[in-house]
RNA sequence: GCUGCAGUAGCUCAGUGGUAGAGCGCGUCCUUGGUAAGGACGAGGUCGGGAGUUCAAUCCUCCCCUGCAGCACCA
């Protein structure tokens, strides 16, 4: 076809070498230096991941790579691993349709159609199986197939997922098929060199689960096999120790261990707080409370169950019924029952009170903040201890204002939030503000300004935030705030809505400066989200050990003999009444059992008494986490702990 | 909601077609011990709920509930 024509790379280093058209990367490693040929595993060209062996056609910049380049290396062993765990299972199962093997966070996973469950023991067959595939260092070879031939091959092997997805790929895209060893499958790649490339230590099966067929529930059921790898054996390690130590944060095992709260079967979704758990959602509510009154927010309570009347105006029965819990009443000499529903959200609610009495433009904004109990029907797969449950509580508000002052209003919130999060322990959150979606309400004009001025707002707090086109609520744009956990995990919690829907679904309106009845816009805003999921994020931040102000209990003070008793009494009394949650410890055990004891409990201060502290009025203070001990006054020791009490103030 | 797995003492878990066990915890007693488990004795279970098979079910079968891992959902 083409005669040789010259193409010209540009290396990373700005560096420009001149090849015939259809060199491979390999080739282009060769040229530079046989141990670059050696130790290359692909290459991105003009910004995309290629094989070694693809041909490259035209001037292009060009980036050779390693398995010293981690983002690559790792993209093609767990890429090919997909592959390789694929193959292995056709080997042992032929029967075993195969569909798609992508990869993923630390590791990937491959979906497979087969009628028995994987077992465990099945995962230990496939993992050795791997192993062998990749002893065997088979290699891996690619070949552009036309869509007949590739449909005709899938035909006659049986594999309906496949011949799926081809048929799902665009006419006209080349179709590529990538064999390792004698194996094939339809693959964008890329992909190393032979099996012998992958780590054989660096790998392994976790576990098996079901995900539907291209993510869609009224698809087929799959079985995902999960697997996790890296580029060696320590990484790995290190990987399955994070886990483990991921696993001992885990709040639901806390809660237990630290008697903050349970759940059980008559209640699910819904939460049985313990004094110690309620303790901190009563010192995370206090704060919250006085952060809001300097904010200029004034807080309501409204009603829990309310007549599906105001749920039809506001939307809801027509939109989240679905979600809601119905309330039916029999109603002394009514016809029918009565029905109610628990509110779902607070919105409407503080609408009614909005609407009571003619509202002016002086009143505004009008911050009307409630920790919104709120009970949603949610789906029985989706609970998670405190993360998603039926029945929580917002730090919810709605701002009524006008237009002009969404901007400051979204302003003053940020700075709120990220002192909120900074004071409960979170120094980084990110901002995610989501655009006017394909199908919403309000003209374009409206959107421009509203959006507009959001982001003048994000731009004005001083804080990066990303775009996401097109995820915004159907009624307006919204921010959406996610904190960032002590292990890297990312919460959405925050978030501010702007909302020129349900003021006029709600009829509320306020008396202009020009005489005339106009429509408020109604902010949507929460910092914390729901009590219960931030109070779960708060355990496994900080795995327990909550700062002192935080702990729900502070102090305990423990003798060392009977008769240091009456002075630990003396001191829990005035530690209380300097503020402090104190708790005596006088049982009849041993120092070491009672200082082993509250250390499992997380209490952050243990102060120990023995005769030698009754003699000189002091203490024995031992904190948590720290085996050493130190010795104050009781005056110092009061002064300390009381002041420590305090929420932290900026 | 879907797929798979699970539910035995307050907790963690073992176990068996003939109505059950450990450790911790709990109670009582002894012990007053100086910074991560002192000792002895004791109490405690309708083996998640219902139905079926069986002479007999905690164990086998079916249905339900709840939980766990994912998937889907999260206006």
């Amino acid at each position: 076809m083409s005669h040789a024509s010259q193409i010209s790379l540009t290396f990373p280093d700005g560096a420009r070498r001149d090849y015939t058209a259809g060199v491979t990367a390999a080739e282009v490693a060769a040229s530079i230096a046989p141990g670059l040929a050696k130790r290359a595993i692909s290459a991105t060209v003009n910004g995309a991941h290629y094989d070694l062996q693809w041909p490259i056609t035209a001037d292009a910049s060009i980036a050779i790579h390693t398995m010293a380049d981690d983002t690559q290396a790792l993209e093609l062993i767990r890429h090919d691993l997909a592959h390789i765990m694929a193959r292995a299972v056709q080997e042992i199962w032929p029967e075993v349709k195969v569909t798609i093997g992508p990869v993923r966070d630390q590791g990937w996973f491959y979906d497979f159609d087969r009628a028995e469950p994987f077992t465990p023991e099945d995962l230990g067959a496939i993992e050795a199986r791997m192993k062998q595939i990749i002893n065997a260092r088979d290699p891996v070879r690619t070949e552009v197939w036309d869509r007949a031939r590739a449909l005709a091959y899938y035909e006659e092997r049986g594999e309906p997922f496949k011949i799926e997805l081809i048929n799902r790929i665009p006419e006209g895209e080349d179709l590529r098929m990538y064999w390792h060893g004698a194996w094939q499958d339809l693959c964008r790649g890329p992909h190393l060199q032979h099996t012998g490339q992958v780590p054989a230590d660096a790998f392994k099966l976790t576990h098996v689960a079901g995900a539907y067929w291209l993510g869609d529930a009224t698809r087929p059921m799959l079985q995902r096999i999960y697997g996790l790898a890296f580029k060696n054996r320590e990484d790995l390690k290190a990987h399955l120790t994070m886990l483990e130590e991921a696993a001992k944060r885990d709040h639901r095992k806390l809660g237990r261990e630290m008697d903050l709260f349970h759940l059980q079967d008559e209640a699910p979704g819904m939460v049985f707080w313990h004094p110690n758990g309620w303790q901190i959602w009563r010192t995370l509510e206090d704060y919250m409370r006085g952060r809001l009154r300097t904010a200029g927010y004034k807080e309501i309570r409204t009603p829990q169950v309310v007549d599906r009347i105001l749920w039809e105006k506001s939307g809801h029965w027509e939109a989240y019924r679905e979600n809601m819990f119905i309330v039916e009443v029999d109603e002394e000499g009514a016809k029918e029952k009565r029905i109610n529903a628990l509110k779902p959200m607070n919105c409407p609610c503080h609408v009614q009170v909005f609407n009571q009495g003619l509202k002016s433009y002086r009143d505004l904004p009008l911050r009307l903040a409630e920790f919104g109990s709120c009970h949603r029907y949610e789906s029985s797969g989706s609970m998670h201890g405190l993360m998603r449950v039926r029945g929580f509580t917002q730090d919810d508000a709605h701002i009524f204002c006008t237009e002009d002052q969404i901007g400051s209003e979204c302003e003053s919130f940020i700075r709120l939030l990220a002192s909120v999060y900074k004071h409960l322990g979170f120094d980084g959150f990110e901002i995610k503000f989501s655009t006017r979606p394909d199908v919403r309400i309000g003209s374009d004009e409206t959107w421009d300004k509203v959006e507009g001025m959001l982001e003048a707002a994000v731009k004005a707090a001083g804080v990066p935030y990303e775009v996401d086109p097109g995820e915004g609520a159907f009624y307006g744009p919204k921010l959406d705030f996610k904190l960032t956990d002590a292990i890297g995990r990312k919460w959405q919690c925050g978030t501010f809505q702007v909302d020129p829907n349900l003021p006029t679904r709600l009829g509320a309106e306020y008396v202009a400066e020009d005489g005339a009845k106009h429509r408020p816009y109604m902010l949507h805003r929460a910092i914390l989200g729901s009590f219960e999921r931030f109070i779960g994020i708060l355990i496994e931040n900080y795995a327990g050990k909550l700062p002192f102000w935080l702990a729900p209990r502070q102090v305990v003070v423990a003798s060392i003999v009977s008769d240091a008793d009456p002075f630990v009494h003396e001191i829990v009394g005035a530690l209380r009444k300097a503020g402090v949650r104190a708790e005596a410890d006088v049982r009849n055990e041993k120092i070491n059992y009672k200082v082993r004891e509250h250390s499992l409990g997380k209490v952050p201060v243990l102060l120990a008494i023995g005769m030698k502290e009754v003699e000189d009025r002091s203490v024995s203070v031992r904190r948590l986490g720290d085996a050493r001990t130190e010795t104050m006054s009781f005056d110092a020791a009061l002064a300390e702990f009381g002041f420590a009490a305090l929420p932290p103030s900026d």
